[in-house]
DNA sequence: TGCATTCACCAAATAAACTTGATCAATCAC
DNA sequence: GTGATTGATCAAGTTTATTTGGTGAATGCA
């Protein structure tokens, strides 16, 4: 049954890179961590990570064009959520990289 | 049943972060997606890559040391291959963020 | 032994990422 | 309106990451 190829990766080399990317920065895994129980307002963000403003918002947004999080705007706050989507896609493809990893493959000649 | 906390979080954000540098890297992840078959000698990935040595030693330097490779000389050759268990650790690792990210958490009240 | 091959490492140059200290637009309370 | 607050953006400076070209140790073939 050869016909499984490409089940469902559903991420390319790129799409993953930028996702591993924006998360390989120490400041932006607390970041993570902070919204991982739900969305906050970046004056939250920036107060309870005791971090200058713009650098918060340095790393929001190469968070948020990786794809990794999401914003919406209510009156003067800005509120950042983490996109679980682009996490399992990640998960996914880690999964598959993982899996053809650890399958001897064809180890049938040589 | 509230006795299942912190399961299998067996990496702490920074061994997450440096695992995740090592993999944010276009060229590395084509290292790694030759290596997913199987481990490789350092010339053969210079020539099936098309790359200089000094770089690719460069980057695999890189993933060895954050742990996602391993290597072993044989006679003039050192074969790379990749560490299942770290991809299995950040796996682990993108799972709980994942998880905890998809609960409500405590939404009772505000 | 002499020589070619493999590969790690080093220093210098370059490129990319990040931080800082502004400024500015938008929102809202007074 | 006036002024305060929120948060994005920008330019300059700084730091970190990567590339390049060269050197050298180790291995093994002739």
């Amino acid at each position: 049954m050869p016909s499984i190829e490409a089940k469902h990766r559903s991420l390319d080399a790129a799409q993953a890179c930028s996702l591993l990317k924006a998360l390989s920065d120490p400041l932006r895994l607390q970041v993570l961590e902070q919204l991982s129980t739900g969305e906050r307002c970046v004056c939250d963000l920036t107060s309870s990570l005791a971090l200058s403003q713009s650098r918060l918002s340095f790393h929001l947004k190469v968070m948020k064009e990786a794809g990794l999080l999401s914003d919406r705007q209510s009156g003067r706050w800005v509120y950042y959520r983490i996109r679980p989507e682009s996490l399992n896609a990640l998960q996914g493809w880690l999964q598959d990289l993982t899996h053809s990893c650890q399958t001897p493959a064809s180890s049938c000649a040589e």
